[in-house]
DNA sequence: CGGAAACTTTGATCTGGATCAAATCGCGAT
DNA sequence: ATCGCGATTTGATCCAGATCAAAGTTTCCG
């Protein structure tokens, strides 16, 4: 058992697929019932901490994981220490790299988080016997690269007012199922860890959100809690 | 004949497979041979002007390509004018999204070039048809993945001189083979466009551009025309 | 309950890159 | 050749966001 196998599997429960949340995500609904019987003998589910990290840059990891619960951060740093944070992850994504073991980016919780991880060869295998399990990875490969180049409008092109309305949007979006108009939710990050998804500084992250504030945009409770009474005016200060 | 095919299809003229470039290129490499002779009298290469759009942000394209000569650049344009290129692809990758039609952004030739163009739903099939096809494409999304966030770590946490050296080191690796050391190209790109890249002005790329020069990194000649000296030089500008 | 550490906000000032303005260059058309 | 136009460079000034500094808040641990 290599290093990263243990270092992860060790802290694991059993699995039981069959009334998992992620049962019909990305890996899982694109299995067959022997698959997928045969990939829960070998996964386990690991709680992680917020801020803990999944998978270190640099490293090569041996597993893969679906979350769970909570957010993951895909983060690149600099030697010289600057970083930015170049995905965010959600239940029930699935986690990794397929056909490159060595990262090229640290994964880390964002919340306190649960996720369930198998070994890599184990899917490797079974990526290359399931075409419906390919297809279904290759379907998330995309939609993550469509993410990341909405993402790189915005570092490159919107005001610091724009990204932080941007980031509230992405968020309330992925966040639980809305009403009508007006929405609600714990922020995953932290204002340090916004302003590292958004290209500035904790200031101006911090003036941002009271501006938003003051103007109406959005109400804070508690530093992390937002809530947005009407997600057009939201939608509205993007500018598309 | 939809609007979309009959506008690429007309110009194009019938391709010989045999000797083509991008024989053993993403899509054509992962074909069988009785594939490959379907999927080549389907296909037909059309010339692209540098400039003009192959397919339009918004639209519902019924076609994908293989870039045989030339650069593309993919590109975000907001309501407002702004606009970020967030993706160039050389000869011989493969343009196109594939399983949705309808594109988020607009594609358009940054030089001269020519590209083999066939109908969406042909390549659909044989994706679906051919593992080795879907895996290859697959292959391809999570490269232009890393690309995006590797690019995403250069707009929001690098200065403008860093973005501009950046640069100059991505074209360069994807130009022609270098020598041990030094390397030479012609930017495929205008300042403008550079810009649109990096998330600058044109002002500023230019005196980033004068700043390489007189620091001795880079030799400038007719505008486009570029000398790097010392590769290891320039890497040494994008620290990291 | 107290107190320290971490996180967040707020204020004052500075600066890298934007904006505004004007040469200069190169190239195709006359 | 010369004109004219688009692309690029260069210069002067401005400003959004960074940096520096300090004061709340919250949490959590003894």
């Amino acid at each position: 058992m290599d290093v990263a196998r243990s270092e992860v599997f060790d802290a694991g429960t059993l699995v039981a697929c069959r009334s998992c949340q992620a049962r019909h995500g990305v890996v899982c609904g694109a299995l067959s019932s022997s698959q997928l019987r045969e990939l829960g003998r070998h996964s386990l589910r690991r709680k992680v901490d917020a801020g803990s990290e999944i998978i270190a840059q640099g490293s090569e990891s041996s597993f893969y994981s679906n979350i769970m619960r909570g957010v993951v951060k895909l983060c690149k740093v600099m030697p010289d220490g600057r970083q930015q944070i170049v995905g965010l992850q959600f239940a029930p994504d699935f986690v990794g790299r397929p056909f490159v073991r060595e990262s090229t980016l640290s994964t880390e919780a964002a919340t306190n988080s649960e996720i369930c991880v198998f070994p890599r060869n184990l899917l490797d295998r079974m990526i290359s016997e399931a075409p419906e399990l390919q297809r279904s990875l290759h379907d998330q490969a995309l939609k993550e690269l469509d993410a990341a180049r909405e993402w790189m409008l915005t570092l490159g092109r919107r005001t610091a007012e724009e990204k932080v309305a941007s980031l509230l949007h992405l968020i309330a979006t992925h966040a639980e199922p809305q009403t009508a108009t007006s929405t609600a939710f714990d922020l995953p990050l932290s204002r340090a860890e916004i302003a590292d998804f958004l290209g500035l500084t904790i200031e101006t992250v911090s003036r941002q959100m009271t501006r938003l504030r003051k103007s109406g945009v959005i109400r804070i409770e508690n530093f992390r809690h937002i809530i947005v009474p009407d997600m057009d005016e939201l939608e509205r200060m993007i500018s598309a």
